[in-house]
DNA sequence: TCCGTTTTGTAGTTGCCACTCCATTTTGTC
DNA sequence: GACAAAATGGAGTGGCAACTACAAAACGGA
């Protein structure tokens, strides 16, 4: 069957300029929505932000909840793009320790606000934005994908044993992270990442 | 300086119809924004779901961030009360297996949906509102409180060693709590609690 | 059985914020 | 430079949800 381009019309076609108008409002709404929250996010803010007028807005996204699918999309790159850099050559204890380092300068960067970008979104849209959930729920596949593999390197490199469950510690080291900055987040304070980092890191240094 | 009764009136008081109102109030509202979230609970769904009008919700309740620590207060009681059962009696790695099957059965029981009452309210409340950042905050220093001294009673007990550093290591657990309980409900899944409390055991089984 | 206080019912109203409309300007292509 | 498509400006508007006004009923202590 024929597929009609009046039931499916052709995607929207964007000029460069128009693309960087995209990536400014996406940007803009990201910093937002981590600074206050999904919710308290206001598009009016974000159109000020990113310098945008409404009709802008409404031109590049369906509505708001496109646009946080959007959101998900641009802080799953960020967050997983700078722990790539590291976690590509996860191969021995020391890497470990610079992931470790570099968890904690980011949260610190920040005073603790906003936790972790994609820890809130996840805890705010979890329960109203099914779309959301799943799409964050890849986004954390991914990051303990990344892991896993590191760990694994890790093993096959004589760093850890042989019969570790990579699959099932690489599930709890990043639940390690989501908790402590969850907990540095509410407390304001990076005590709690750090602590429950280094725990994970010293339990994975009893499977040598 | 006498205080006037003007700048402080008297708080009100309640007769036992009313703080009975009062808390079919407060278990709705926790209820609905456990299971929608915080901003998605709409105050007329509280009504219903209480069997109140709206003169008794604000009669109870300046407005909705008051109901909001009123929650708080609720969830509070109602989480460390159950986990208080079982903490207060922490002295072995048989009460910490027991704790442990508290956790994942607790969250089994909602199918994953919600997470962790504090932890969702914390994720979403910390960056827009103070007051209830603050009384998270303290909720979760108490529950952690529990958590070391439970460590404290099994190292006296003999069952960790005696250098342990139970403060440290109390936050660390209730860090892998909450992210494997982040975790668990953005995957619509046990296994991620699961997998995350039992690598923070199996590493204080290496302190013994 | 009063009478003041607490509790409740109903019917608004108000403000905010996501979203729309339509005109205009800019851009890309032939 | 002509023409269509894309990008933008900016003043709306509509709906919804928090909140209010006011009066009636229930209650509780003399």
């Amino acid at each position: 069957m024929a597929v009609s381009n009046l039931e499916y019309p052709a995607v929207r076609t964007f000029t460069a300029k128009g693309l960087a108008t995209r990536e400014r409002i996406v940007v803009a709404a990201s910093s937002l929505m981590l600074e206050h929250g999904v919710d308290a996010a206001k598009l009016e803010d974000i159109q000020a932000e990113a310098r945008v007028s409404a009709s802008q807005l409404y031109h590049y996204f369906e509505d708001k909840s496109a646009l946080i699918l959007a959101v998900i999309d641009h802080q799953t790159d960020a967050v997983l793009g700078m722990h790539r850099q590291i976690l590509v050559r996860l191969d021995s204890f020391t890497a470990l320790q610079e992931w470790r380092d570099l968890i904690v300068a980011s949260i610190e960067s920040n005073q603790c606000v906003g936790g972790c970008p994609l820890g809130s979104l996840a805890s705010g849209l979890a329960e109203s934005d099914p779309l959301a959930r799943a799409a964050l729920a890849k986004s954390f596949a991914e990051w303990q994908r990344m892991l896993r593999v590191g760990l694994e390197t890790m093993r096959d490199h004589g760093e850890l044993r042989a019969d570790i469950d990579a699959e099932s510690l690489s599930l709890s080291i990043l639940a390690s992270v989501q908790g402590g900055l969850l907990l540095s987040q509410t407390r304001r304070d990076s005590d709690a990442v750090r602590a429950s980092v280094d725990m994970a890191i010293a339990y994975l240094k009893t499977l040598r």
